[in-house]
DNA sequence: TGTACATCAGTGAACGCGCGTTCACTGATGTAC
DNA sequence: TGTACATCAGTGAACGCGCGTTCACTGATGTAC
């Protein structure tokens, strides 16, 4: 078996046309922005392993080959988005928690929208701890540096707003967020399949996670 | 741009040697059986999407080519491998808490047991309902049905365990496996970055769904 | 403030690689009679 | 029970495709003087 590969004119590329121009610096970096958030947004709803990155950067409305002047790889890429995440989802976290009045009730207005059909179903993928604790743990140090990052904002944000002693809040913070890790990712998991199921595991979790803390 | 591919002799293929034979049925379906649990195996370790036919027909000690003798597709084989890891999962979960005589004791040595470290850490992959449920979200309805089954088959066992009123029994199992899900997987995402926070929510966490069940 | 030149975001083709799947081929096993 | 023939698990090359990444090239912007 033999194979001839005869190519022609091989450095022959396209040469740009004439509204071709630099862009400023801040344009520039407002499309950097532009393709961290769209990234968020992909990697979150398909995984960071199932999603190109031809395919980010035409969903941003660029070709491709421009990727590598704004990120070292696609892995510099996904902790970009990914703390990008965290950071959104954590403010929106603070932001709906100081607006309840009591504490405890604060939270269990968290959980139930946590745990809520729309956040299951949500076309932007929903909260990153629940969207990449696997892509984390089949990544490597860098990416589950920015995740870790994340989750101990999380556990911060839940422990202050549980109070007690310091050790129990963080304690419970810790069940708390794992519960709500877990409801999410199996409702998200069984949804296709049997919707009556995936409906009953979040409003069990929901009823089972407030139990305590109501009113 | 022009390519000028010559293919010479396309159509020259391997003849298999002397020594190849037909196997016996029950040669094939234990050949069959070894690229299931293969399978199962490395899907739960790195993910259905990271795993490539090719390299489980390998380490089942078989050339790729074969692999279409057995199944109809790749997504076949993950059905198959799912299936069976939750058939295996429940029925070691089953045992164990067959064995142990007080049966809210029971539920706190599977607790201690699916949330430590060497759980966490196992080559094998451990709990299929930690292991597929992102996969299954992102996966159509075929895995999902099998996953679900896993998942319902997990629940009566721990409903049964937990007993109480039939309807908190169910309640209650949904938050327990929530948690241990949850936990597990967070655990495994931090792990490489920040050991002591992998271990901290492991630890957390199994006090945390132990609690009131002890003695 | 003006000028000369380096910088760099974007383009689209290409590279090298690995993926899921298909293929022609073999010959002992399985089966229909 | 014996015989003739179809079946089928395995092999390794190949197909077609998509991936992450690299590349030469442009010319207005940025900057050093």
């Amino acid at each position: 078996m033999m194979t001839i590969i005869i190519d022609v004119n091989r450095s022959f590329y396209f040469q740009p046309g004439a509204d071709q121009l630099r862009l400023t610096d801040e344009q520039a970096s407002d499309n950097r922005r532009l393709v961290v958030e769209t990234a968020s947004r992909m990697f979150r709803l398909h995984g960071i392993e199932n999603i190109s990155v031809a395919s980010i950067m035409k969903e941003s409305g660029f070709t491709h080959g421009g990727f590598y002047n704004h990120f070292k790889s696609k892995e510099d890429l996904a902790t970009k988005a990914i703390s990008t995440s965290f950071e959104r989802a954590t403010n929106d976290l603070s932001e709906k928690l100081s607006s309840g009045r009591n504490s405890q009730k604060g939270l269990t207005f968290v959980i139930a929208d946590y745990l809520s059909s729309s956040h299951r179903d949500t076309n932007s993928g929903g909260c990153p701890a629940s969207a990449f604790p696997v892509d984390a743990s089949r990544n490597g140090k860098d990416i589950q540096t920015t995740f870790s990052k994340g989750i101990e904002e999380y556990l911060n944000i839940f422990a202050d707003q549980i109070g007690e002693s310091e050790h129990d809040a963080r304690q419970e913070a810790i069940g708390l967020l794992s519960g709500l890790v877990g409801a999410l990712i199996l409702s998200r998991a069984v949804k296709k399949s049997n919707e009556k199921l995936s409906n009953e595991l979040l409003g069990s979790a929901r009823k089972h996670f407030c139990k305590g803390r109501l009113r």
